[in-house]
DNA sequence: ATTTATCTTCATGAATTTTTCATTTTAAAG
DNA sequence: CTTTAAAATGAAAAATTCATGAAGATAAAT
């Protein structure tokens, strides 16, 4: 396991560095944003996790953050930052970060969050989801088709995002039903098949993006 | 989406449920231990996310994590508390909850939370049967031979993944009706029979891949 | 209160799947 | 080689499943 601390308080990664190595972990410490950030593309496999300070210089670390993410950067990465406030905290895990840490924490904090982080599957999906020439933005619900923008409605863009969720799976209906309604009866309603009419119909696509399969429910491909 | 939250403060419960439902969440609502637990371990499927308060009425919250994770249950949990100390912390993450959050909380935080980490991609593994040429996906249902696709219907396909999970091994009539079939008198009627004529149509293979056994049933080999 | 947008229900017809059934073919045993 | 029961088959009938338009219901906005 190596972690990449990107801080440019020299001490406090001094500190981070030693405390994580005697728990066995191989650690690098970079200072400026733009190295850290680069770095990471150039190498995408070479480090397991990611320590990014918010407040850098060169580039900062919402940024940096957001740079990856856009290409294809799934390596977890826990944000840590002097600012404590809620705003910032939003603005850190929007940004894609995995989690969020004010300084000053307790090392053990920070270790417990990491292996949190490490423990579940690797690969953290994207913020957007894209199939064929689909793309929703899970966070700003922002739908696309062929780079043009779509509006959906609510129930539309959750059964969407099911099914892009669960790309080359064929989800049932009553699936669909239940984690888009309240309500766990989902028999003798078509809600679903109406939705999935409608999304068709603001999504023509001549591949035909949806498919029904017949007897079990629909599919969405990648 | 679908969120459980497991709240026994139920003004609190209801402010989350409220929020979250303008947000396109379906959310459900349990105030007690006990029942929380037992609704995620007998339908775990159900939901998508669960916000979980450590202090509950009947089982704490640690635990009740702890048991979910041991009984291998993957749904993201956040736990919620009003513990806001460090060790505190340790103790919910370590049993396994994906994150943390202190009361009091901003609710715009707890969204950015339940955002990222619903971000992480459902995994289930998809289970691929193959005996000689033909290979089955359980997951998106797509049937190939010699790398072709072959399009199936419902009851072609329960068919032949009944076979295909039974290699070597002879499967009767009455069997593979009542597994494909919802009532289970097979008795007077052919159609297994049928379905497997269809089957050996749309797959023709020279090495008769679904061999008949005279007075017994039908088998497959790998 | 009224308008508007969204969601749900309902009815219909078309397409596909499933089942039935009569007939032919096959395989084992005498 | 014949007999006989089991299995395969083709085709028609029956049943199911979907897509869809439109109307009714609900919720949100003005």
């Amino acid at each position: 396991m190596k972690i990449l601390v990107v801080e440019d308080n020299t001490k406090l990664a001094e500190n981070i560095k030693q405390g994580l190595m005697q728990e066995g972990y191989a650690v690098d410490v970079i200072e400026e944003g733009l190295a850290a950030e680069r770095r990471i593309l150039i190498n995408r496999d070479e480090y397991d996790f990611v320590i990014l300070d918010r407040m850098l210089p060169g580039k900062d670390g919402v940024s940096i953050c957001v740079n990856w993410r856009e290409n294809g950067v799934v390596i977890p990465v826990l944000m840590l930052t002097a600012l404590g406030t809620t705003d910032d905290k939003v603005v850190g895990l929007d940004a894609g970060a995995d989690d969020y840490l004010a300084k000053p924490f307790a090392f053990k904090e920070l270790l417990a969050r990491i292996h949190a982080l490490l423990r579940r599957p690797k690969q953290t999906s994207p913020l957007i989801l894209t199939s064929g020439n689909i793309s929703i933005n899970t966070t700003s619900r922002l739908v696309t088709y062929k780079d043009k923008p779509v509006s959906l409605t609510l129930k539309e863009f959750m059964v969407l995002e099911y099914m892009m969720r669960n790309l080359n799976k064929v989800v049932t209906r009553d699936e669909l039903y239940s984690h888009a309604w309240d309500f766990a009866d989902s028999s003798f309603s078509n809600t679903v098949d109406v939705h999935i009419k409608n999304l068709r119909k603001k999504i023509k696509d001549n591949a035909k993006i949806i498919q029904t399969i017949r007897g079990v429910g629909y599919k969405m491909e990648s």
